[in-house]
DNA sequence: ATTTTTGCCATACATTCATATTGTAAAGGA
DNA sequence: TCCTTTACAATATGAATGTATGGCAAAAAT
């Protein structure tokens, strides 16, 4: 056989050039020809290694859950020492939220993405696979964080979770529109953050 | 003239077809064709009151504003006397959830119009303005409910009224998603709330 | 050395798209 | 009565779409 490539990191590679287009031109504009074009491939190559577009579309956003993850674990193993649980939370939440230019277009393509899940139950249920996810670290780092008061305080900590969530979602939203700047986005999240923490 | 027909309410008819699309199985699969066959008329009479799918989207967009004003509007005239600020205020936070279907359908396309936004300034431009409107209306509220306090109570209040309505943007992500049930979602609302209103 | 298999390309195909064009019947004004 | 305007339909056009097909060169297997 010839040049015996690596499957995987040619799909990545495709993958990320319909994330460049999605972010450019949104999920519409995306096609097979236009993908293999900014992949500065052929549209045979796209065919070889995605049978339909809708293999590469799922393709393409499993390996964008899969660097959001990345960008978490960055941004919490970038807090300095010593990692209170406080802090690790805080570098959790900062990284969700689109900043630069690169994590603004996954973050977009991530909506639009959340667009089509909304259609299509297969894609919906790995979302909310991903979303339950993140709200059980988010809550275990708030219990963590402030030490189990109360009664049932899982439950207060999930609560908790939920809204902190909810809250960089809209952030990132009105961050992607231009409404809010980073710095007040930072901001509100702080705010909300001293106040989650009882205080 | 034939028949004498009332222009802007085809218009609505046929937009409110768009949507039902952009609901159903996403705006990519809206098309002039899709949008004709679902109001049950001709092609030729979708291109006779749009000049063309811009036109036509763009309109729904407005349609789809006006109608998400007139449910605040209801929610809010609906609060039982005495209607005092914090009381309207829940009912217009309240009134950007989706509840029902109908108004499921309507956020659901409410966010699918967000992204084509993204990538056109010239939306991007009026959802910035409608946004702004609507933190303006909760910034108001919330400076009556909570009278000034402080010094820069307005800035105060600003701060707090884009925290409130990120929120809520979220927590609608979360419903359409069936991540949270319209129960909890509504519970860490009034939670969020009664935080905000200073206690 | 021959045969398979693999990576990849080029092109073809049928469909769908937005839009342009042309036609027609109904209803007003003259 | 005639003539213009309006509402709407039918069909045409050319571009873009996803996918199928056939081929070809390179490398492993035999």
């Amino acid at each position: 056989m010839p040049k015996q490539v690596d499957h995987e990191q040619r799909r990545n590679q495709i993958s990320e050039a319909l994330w460049r287009i999605a972010a450019e031109r949104g999920l519409e504009a995306v096609s097979m020809r236009e993908v293999a074009a900014a992949a500065g491939v052929s549209i045979g190559l796209v065919q070889h290694y995605f049978a339909s577009k809708d293999e590469l579309v799922v393709h393409a956003t499993s390996h964008l859950r899969r660097r959001l993850d990345e960008r978490i674990r960055r941004g919490v193993a970038a807090v300095p020492e010593p990692v209170t649980p406080p802090a690790a939370l805080r570098a959790l939440l900062t990284a969700l939220l689109p900043a630069d230019p690169e994590s603004r277009a996954e973050t977009l393509v991530g909506i639009a993405v959340f667009i089509r899940a909304l259609n299509d139950p297969a894609l919906a249920d790995r979302y909310r696979q991903g979303r339950a996810q993140l709200t059980a670290a988010v809550a275990d780092l708030l219990g963590r964080a402030a030490p189990a008061a109360g009664e049932s305080s899982g439950e207060e900590a999930e609560l908790a979770a939920d809204t902190l969530l909810a809250l960089v979602d809209g952030l990132a939203s009105d961050l992607l529109l231009g409404h809010l700047s980073p710095e007040r986005a930072q901001r509100i999240l702080d705010r909300q953050l001293t106040n989650a923490l009882g205080r």
